[in-house]
RNA sequence: GGAGGCUUCGCCUAGUCUGGUCUAUGGCGCCGCACUGCUAAUGCGGUUUGGGUCUCAAGCCCAUCCCGGGUUCGAAUCCCGGAGCCUCCGCCA
């Protein structure tokens, strides 16, 4: 939820971060409109329940023959004051569906358009020279390290099993970026990946992409798509010591996605699968200092790809493919030598007050309690990881090149080959 | 899954049976002031959270006693539903 204070005051700044988004402008309009009408359902509201309060007090002191017209007075009075608050609730109502449909409110700077019209911000690395690239579904099965034929036989389409070198190559990146994050000062976080509705609504995640997110109807719960969600939901309804801030968390959980509408989009392999391991980097800090730690999250995600030995290159993401959430947001895409291309493996997301506002998250300072700003960027997103790994070190006689920040977490081998 | 108990403004707590100055008691903690060589102690005052109004200051008003309904002129209090925690029984990795 944007702050409505700054719509009342700068209007125009929310319409033209909608124009830059691609969405709708006259959102900002329904929404001021729907702010004006609650504040008038409240005023009337409160102001007839103020008479009926005092109305009431006094019937107790009534005399035995004014007590009849009194309480006639104020039955009539109850009647009104429902009818006001029915009035204030649909109020309430509107103005928090027109709430949630503006999505943040972009940072300077973020280039306009959609997918195709991010800012490369730097290339890192040099893409290795591969002749007749194998891809890593290739690699891994020759390896025996995925096995996707069982997956889709166990779970369908979109599912595998880590196996041999796969699983011990999984808890090795989950090792190797627990191990940083925890160095540079995260909690880490084993972290439920079954949420409730308010939490995966305060998340942002049941807005445009609802149709991702999977649902357990029987028991009114939601599978997380990220480890975020669950990170976010963490301190919700909470007032925080301002001075306690930076609150960095580290989590590990299973991710799932409905994958809806990408049919035949990377079908082949674990790049783009229903269920993967992740570990995810969240924040939450003061209101002034979000920028900055969006810079600091992006670097440490870097950080994790330069130990892993990939070139990959940092995008500014465009604001029309910034998701409800995120004013800003920078993606670390990889090089693929089997597709030529650099693929997304992590992505840093400015949320500024816009989840906490949601899930009502606040932090108490010197100057009273006020909002604060939440962050959150991909440390290692596992299968993809693993996907790139293979991909990107392959060598020519199949084996696969194991970069030396990793050897510690696989019993100190350089290279995989087949068992 | 079954039975019982509990949930009050940061923490603890009074109030619930018997509806009405509950505009919620007291203690702890915290903040301010006073006193005092300093500290401590003591005294006085303040201290839930959100919303509305407003010269965005004070003030005033409304809501808030786990959540949601209901009864009533009036609900912390009565009724119904739900959640969480605790104890016991059953089941279970």
């Amino acid at each position: 939820m944007i702050d409505l204070r700054l719509l009342r005051d700068d209007p125009d700044r929310v319409r033209a971060s909608q124009r830059v988004r691609g969405a709708d402008e006259s959102l900002v309009d329904a929404l001021l409109s729907a702010d004006d009408a609650r504040r008038a359902a409240v005023a009337r509201a409160d102001s007839l329940r103020g008479e009926q309060k005092a109305l009431s007090r006094s019937v107790a002191q009534a005399s035995a023959e004014d007590r009849p017209a009194v309480l006639a007075r104020a039955k009539h009075l109850a009647d009104e004051v429902k009818a006001a608050e029915v009035d204030q609730a649909a109020a309430d109502a509107a103005l928090r569906e027109a709430h949630l449909a503006v999505p943040n409110v972009v940072e300077d700077g973020v280039p306009p358009g959609g997918e195709a019209d991010f800012t490369l911000l730097e290339t890192v690395g040099i893409p290795p020279v591969i002749e007749r690239p194998r891809d890593h579904t290739e690699i891994g099965t020759a390896l025996r390290a995925i096995d996707a034929e069982r997956g889709a036989k166990v779970s369908g389409a979109r599912f595998y099993f880590l196996t041999g070198l796969g699983a011990q190559l999984e808890l090795a990146l989950v090792n190797l970026a627990m191990a940083q994050a925890a160095d540079t000062g995260f909690v880490a976080m084993i972290a439920p990946a079954l949420v409730k509705p308010e939490i995966m609504e305060g998340t942002g995640f049941l807005g445009a992409h609802a149709a991702e997110v999977y649902r357990l109807a029987d028991d009114d719960l939601y599978l997380v798509g990220t480890s975020e969600v669950a990170l976010a939901g963490y301190h919700s309804n909470e007032i925080l010591d301002l001075t306690a801030l930076p609150l960095r968390y580290a989590g590990f959980s299973s991710c799932f996605r409905r994958e809806a509408g990408s049919y035949g989009k990377d079908t082949r392999g674990i790049i783009r699968v229903h269920w993967f391991d992740k570990v995810e980097m969240f924040s939450y800090v003061p209101v002034d200092d979000a920028r900055d730690e969006h810079r600091r999250l992006l670097a440490w995600e870097r950080e994790f790809m330069d130990k892993l030995e990939l070139s990959y290159r940092v995008i500014d993401v465009a604001a029309g493919d910034l998701g409800s959430s995120a004013v800003r947001k920078f993606d670390i895409e990889a090089w693929f030598p089997s597709q030529g291309a650099y693929r997304e493996l992590t992505s840093a997301s400015n949320c500024t007050t816009y989840q906490s506002r949601r899930l009502n998250i606040r932090a108490r300072g010197a100057s009273g309690i006020g909002p604060v700003a939440t962050l959150n960027g991909t440390l290692c997103a596992v299968a993809r990881t693993i996907a790139c790994l293979l991909d990107h070190h392959q060598q020519p006689d199949g084996s696969v090149y194991v970069p030396a920040a990793l050897r510690p977490w696989l019993g100190g081998r350089e290279v995989l080959t087949a068992p």
